[in-house]
Order: C-alpha cells, then sequence, then structure tokens
DNA sequence: ATATATTATAGCACTTGTGCTATATTTAAT
DNA sequence: ATTAAATATAGCACAAGTGCTATAATATAT
C-alpha cells in the first residue's frame, strides 16, 4: 500500500440482531400498553433512548434492556425470543 | 446548598443482571468446550472484553452478545435464561 | 515443584451509548 | 380538517464500551 490508508475500527454492530430486538421491543411494550413514554419514565430512561431501541439505531447495552425488562415484568429472555437469519457480516 | 453540588449523572448498571449473565456465559461456553481465547478469536472480540464481560466488570453491548450467541451457536435467549431475584436499584 | 494454559487486570485511545433538550414527523381522536 | 398524542430525529456533553497490548494471577498438567 503507498498510502498506508489507516485501518478505521469497526465496532461491532449487528444490525439484524438488533432489529428484531426492536421488533419484540415494539410488541411487547404495545401488549402491556405502555406508550414509549410510559416506559421511559417508569424505566427512568430517556424517552430518546427508548426510541433511538426501538428504531435500532443504536446498539444498547444489555443494563438498559435489563431495565427495560424489568419495567415490563417481564423475563428478559422475551426480548430476545428471535432466531437470526443471517450469518454475521463483520 | 451553597455550593450547588454538580450532580453526577449516573448511568443504567444492573449489577444482578451482569452477574447473572456472566455467569451463563461462563457455564455454557464451558459446555461447549470453548476457552476465553477460542470464544474471542471465534468472534472477533478482544479476549479481555470476554474476561471483563464474565467477571461482570463491563455493561457490554447487546451486538457483543450477539456475536457470542452466534459463535456458541446458541439462541441469545440462552444467555439470559435467568429470573431476577432482586429489585432493582436506581 | 515447575512449566504451561487459562483467566483476570490494567491503561490508553477511540468510538459510541446515554441523558438532556428541543423540534419535527407521524398517528389517532374528534 | 384540526387538535392532540405518540413517535422519531437531532445535537451536544459526558460517561463508558471496545480493541489493543502487556502483565499478573490462577488453574491445570506433567
Amino acid at each position: 500500500m503507498q498510502k498506508s490508508k489507516k485501518k478505521k475500527r469497526v465496532l461491532i454492530y449487528d444490525e439484524e440482531g438488533l432489529s428484531l430486538l426492536a421488533k419484540r421491543l415494539k410488541e411487547i411494550r404495545a401488549e402491556k400498553g405502555f406508550t414509549q413514554e410510559d416506559l421511559a419514565y417508569e424505566s427512568d430512561i430517556a424517552l430518546s433512548q427508548i426510541a433511538r431501541i426501538e428504531t435500532s439505531r443504536i446498539n444498547p447495552t444489555v443494563s438498559t434492556i435489563f431495565r427495560i425488562a424489568r419495567t415490563l415484568d417481564i423475563p428478559v429472555s422475551e426480548l430476545f425470543n428471535f432466531k437470526f437469519q443471517k450469518k454475521q457480516n463483520i
């Protein structure tokens, strides 16, 4: 390589998983009759953050998901109750 | 307040959930016969990161967990197959 | 006991998650 | 059609996740 293109570090971002999680959260939240604002308020999570998760625009931490699960009063595994279809692209 | 003590922002950190996840990962990884290094290498995740997760010293993102689940060839929900005992302390 | 393998810690740089606030967009009610 | 409610976006500051590298501590073999 002539100009040693500085390799930009790519962090982990699992698009498929994130959008499946988003979908699952939207579903369950609706079932439970929570608005995003309800969930945000009762979980003490920013409303913008809830929206970001449900539109899979961020890669939340597990603690955020834990807190959501606690508020919705469901096992965490419920939110991850899906199957990957694709091979992961790193 | 005299000196308006600037309130430090406290981010979400679910200790109980994180240590349950750590335990679950350790178990499953052992069952599958992976060392931390195996898992790190095959998942393309830093070894130090795997260790940090298994000692619950960090709060990983869901994509990291997704990638681990993919490598271990298990449903993500397997890693979250536990129940909270405590009320969350915010 | 002593190598060897495995796991745990540490520090740094870089990237990104999160909270906050405000605003725009979409959806639902009337 | 208007209004109101709900959801989506945006930008900033700050905290923290991640990769990398090196080293320490612990467990396992021999």
